[in-house]
DNA sequence: GTCTATAATTGGATAGAC
DNA sequence: GTCTATCCAATTATAGAC
């Protein structure tokens, strides 16, 4: 069970930057809450970030691969939903709490951590997909808007909702943001 | 000049904890850039915590007269269009970086500081007012989104736009969004 | 109103035993 | 693979002089 020991510290220091904070949460707390002391963490990991960055490089490929299929895809209204589709099954499939919830949660780490960028670059270079082909500024905010109603349909609705739910109503809003960016 | 010194403060605070993040800026930081000590800091305010809390009061009191304002006007579509404009000029008029910005890069402090719960308590009975009367998930959800569309205005477009050009640009989508409220 | 100096605490990180 | 013990840097915050 050597490997999961790994797996436990990831998912439970995520957990905990996410809800307290990735700089007010101290990597004693960490330990505490897993059961085992300070430096069991650092035989697995060699410092805080890597914590963090060994879990977010997994889902920064799935991006990739996401990316990779999308940029094959036609630009049409079809393929835009499609995309916005596959991300939002991605958002509501993976483990709680997700990484993109890690992220919102630490905007200020997106700036100071490499894998913060990388991330941040991705989400970029997914929306102008979605965009495509309209480059415009219309265009733009429509897509960011698209892939944030996938997003906020997480916690701006208070009502006791599946994620099922959240996840097909956030998609039939932002298909009406969608179904109007230009077709060239 | 003695207040200004205070105002100063503030400003020089808000801009750094916006950028680097609340927990990432030490209070050494904040003196030198103001070319003073941390102890004259200590002298305008009895903490860290405070320097926040002052700034934003402010800006509740501004967000109390909105909601007060809200309150007294018919749950119409055209009223859902009058509070999110006027959300909007109080979001792009404010000093630079806003108190809104602060925020969306320090999540986490709004869960641990007292202004933070009193801001987001804020943010939520606006997005309620402006979905009235429709109350269910859909509806929070389209007045979110609307509210979003103006902050996101400010970071999601790459294009060199004016602050008003976002503004509009905001504004046009989100009352998209806002005229497919129910009417009930 | 701002300074120097320092207290008190906590953080990330390492060495070396087991 | 996990522990104890510890180092070192940095932080918030205070006391008291000017």
């Amino acid at each position: 069970m050597t490997e999961s020991t790994r797996a436990r510290i990831q998912s439970v220091a995520l957990e905990l930057f996410t809800e307290q904070g990735y700089e007010k949460t101290s990597l004693r707390e960490v330990a505490e809450r897993l059961g085992v002391t300070k430096a069991a963490l650092y035989y697995h990991f060699k410092s805080k970030d890597e914590i963090v960055s060994s879990v977010v490089e997994d889902r920064l490929t799935s991006f990739d691969d996401l990316i990779k299929t999308a940029e094959d895809m036609p630009p049409t209204a079809e393929t835009r939903r499609e995309i916005l589709t596959r991300y939002a099954d991605a958002f509501f499939s993976s483990d709680q709490p997700s990484v993109m919830r890690f992220f919102e949660q630490n905007q200020t780490v997106v700036k100071s951590l490499a894998v913060g960028k990388e991330m941040r670059d991705r989400l970029m270079r997914i929306a102008h997909l979605i965009a495509r082909p309209d480059a415009s500024p219309e265009g733009q905010l429509r897509a960011a808007l698209a892939i944030f109603a996938v997003h906020s349909s997480y916690f701006a609705i208070q009502a006791d909702l599946t994620n099922d739910e959240r996840k097909s109503l956030a998609l039939q809003i932002a298909f009406e943001l969608l179904d109007r960016i230009d077709q060239g």
